[in-house]
RNA sequence: GCGCGGGUAGUCUAGUGGUAGGACAACGCCCUUCCGAGGCGUUAGCCCGGGUUCAAAUCCCGGCCCGCGCACCA
């Protein structure tokens, strides 16, 4: 079954490393043996496992080195979420694409300006009106059949009619929707952030380019709550120095420190900044080349509905410059919606520094006299009267439709001097939200390289070596029983530490040092004749491809100090066969 | 979704209507050797469905998948 059927390498320069990829089982094909379906991949074991520890960087960074928690929320939702969120607002939206010039209209929008005729958003109303009215493209093109243009999946929750549910296009709403549990959790002191890492899926109409676009894909998202007057970091300093590829709206490129960046304006605010700062610190620490990464600001029409300002963490791959990271100000707008549509208020109380002394005029209902005069209303007048701020001699009211004249003997006015020691705010949000498949392939595409060793060609994964999927191979120069014996004693050892280990037993072991190399392990252990003399191995380098000799009992220590570093293989042990 | 090109072992490839071949890889044995060594052997393939034909990998139609361009990506 050949599915990533691919180009001569010249043709296609991914096509050498998708190759490898899908051999190598870093990703596969879903549902291969049925032929496939563009838009689902699987990951393959060492796929995986590289993936797992990306996330694991992600949640280093983003929750534990952060005021942040991370939850875990359903991948189906309810209807009313993304009715709230909007997401759900075009899923009555019906397109109609011209067949001459190729343009997309919103076909309610498109029959309202041309015919001034409200159309019901189905498809079969719509089609019904442009065979009625003979509706023509503006290029004078006529229209292919109507489509929805809804990317959301959609479900049915429980049995028979069941309750309408979608398949979550982002993580982010079942954050939005448990603030007031996590409001409540950080005791109301913002700012705070929750991540979540997980699932999402869009119904993309033409799913591309490997794994760039899929219609299942993690997402590894932080929602910051902040205050919507201080948008700042503690920590901003640390990146403020911070020398970035910026490409703001108008296209214009600079290189300069996010603090100047900041300063002129062209980032929104420092909490941006911030995390733009941090992103860029992860990506490259994930093994993304700076030069080959950039931060794009959307344009003004090419912002998501709920976003005032937003910056992509753009990776110049094979493909182009593709976007990896989205971070996006979201401002109050979700709080919002889920505060109009759900039957919680989803705000915060911000106390002030210093309680303020407020002056003002304050009605006091006389329930003396009013009970007896408008008795069953009495209640509600004093109520209506107690949110009032101003009051003449008399007072009009409309009480359950009837209007009551309420004279200055049923009340009086009272100057008085109130605390006030805050004030309800709707909390801001920043949402950095990454691509966790986008990025795994990038940091692939980025590690791959081929060099030269003894004049033949060597392909190499250059994985940074905390993230390789295999860490360490080791490797019996000869395949006799005491050399693997030995081997194996190592590797579980290793393994014991924690440490992903194989062994590998076939083949010259040149041919076994090649393949490690290929899927990125950053070290093999090799069991020689001088063992049998001596208890060392050799530890050889994937970069390098140079070799020190070790203690066997030192093994598990140098392993565990070379991979947590980036130090030279030459300080750990004495350089064998330089 | 539209248009163009493509689909033969794990990978790459030969095969224009008549029994599907090779290279590399993988696996096993031999060899015992520090950078894809050698010998012997083994596994393994025409994307799916329909049509034309005595006969289809090959011709035709439809689908699926892959690549590219356009559109879409809230």
């Amino acid at each position: 079954m050949k599915i990533f059927k691919l180009l001569p390498a010249n043709l296609h320069p991914m096509s050498q490393i998708m190759e490898m990829l899908v051999r190598r089982g870093f990703i596969w094909q879903s549902f291969e043996i049925y032929g496939g379906m563009a838009g689902f991949i699987d990951y393959a074991p060492l796929g995986n496992g590289l993936r797992r520890k990306i996330e694991n960087l992600w949640r280093e960074f983003f929750v534990v080195n952060e005021r942040s928690v991370e939850i875990d929320t359903p991948t189906i939702g309810i209807e009313e979420v993304f009715i709230a969120s909007g997401h759900a607002e075009g899923f009555t939206d019906v397109a109609i694409e011209c067949s001459n010039c190729g343009k997309v209209f919103r076909a309610d929008h498109y029959v309202k300006e041309k015919l001034n005729l409200e159309v019901d958003p189905t498809v079969e109303a719509v089609e019904s009106v442009i065979d009625e009215f003979n509706l023509k493209c503006e290029c004078g093109g006529s229209f292919k059949k109507p489509e929805h243009f809804n990317l959301m999946f959609e479900t049915i929750i429980g049995p028979g009619k069941g309750k309408k549910g979608y398949l979550r296009p982002e993580t982010a709403q079942g954050i939005f929707i448990a603030f007031k549990r996590l409001s409540d959790y950080f005791r109301d002191k913002l700012p705070f952030g929750v991540a979540q890492i997980g699932r999402a899926y869009r119904n993309e109409i033409s799913p591309r380019q490997g794994v760039i676009r899929l219609r299942e894909f993690n997402q590894a998202e932080l929602e910051f709550f902040c205050h919507p007057n201080e948008k700042k970091h503690p920590s901003f300093e640390r990146y403020a120095n911070e020398v970035v590829t910026l490409v703001d709206k108008f296209d214009k490129e600079h290189r300069i420190t996010l603090r100047e960046a900041v300063e002129r304006g062209i980032i929104a605010h420092e909490l941006l900044a911030y995390f733009i700062g941090k992103t860029r610190e992860f990506l490259l620490k994930a093994g993304i080349k700076d030069e080959g990464l950039r931060f794009r600001q959307h344009k003004d029409d090419e912002r998501a509905h709920y976003a005032v300002d937003c910056w992509d963490a753009e990776v110049l791959l094979s493909y182009g410059w593709i976007e990896v990271v989205g971070i996006a100000d979201r401002s109050d707008y979700d709080l919002s919606r889920h505060t109009q549509f759900g039957r919680e208020e989803l705000s915060i109380f911000v106390p002030f520094d210093e309680p303020i002394k407020v002056k003002k005029k304050k009605i006091i209902p006389n329930m003396t006299k009013l009970g007896p005069a408008f008795r069953d209303k009495a209640k509600k007048i004093a109520e209506e009267l107690e949110k009032l701020e101003e009051a003449g001699r008399e007072i009009k009211l409309v009480i359950d439709g009837e209007e009551v004249t309420i004279t200055s003997d049923f009340f009086e006015i009272k100057e008085v001097e109130e605390e006030v020691y805050g004030e309800r705010v709707i909390p801001h949000v920043i949402e950095p939200s990454f691509g966790l498949d986008r990025i795994t392939y990038a940091v692939l595409e980025h590690s791959f390289e081929t060099d030269y060793v003894d004049g033949e060609e060597r392909r190499v994964l250059r994985l940074k070596r905390y993230l390789a999927p295999v860490q360490v191979a080791v490797l019996p120069l000869l395949s006799k029983e005491d050399f693997v014996s030995i081997a194996e004693e190592i590797a579980s050892e290793l393994r014991g530490n924690g440490i992903y280990t194989e062994v590998d037993v076939t083949g010259s072991i040149g041919r076994r040092y090649r393949r490690f190399d290929e899927i990125g392990t950053p070290f093999c252990i090799t069991v020689d004749h001088q063992t049998f003399e001596d208890d060392t191995v050799t530890i050889r380098d994937r970069d390098t491809t140079s070799q020190v000799r070790v203690e066997r009992g030192r093994i598990v220590e140098t392993i565990k100090s070379l991979i947590f570093s980036e130090r030279d293989i030459k300080e750990v042990g004495q350089v064998f066969r330089a």
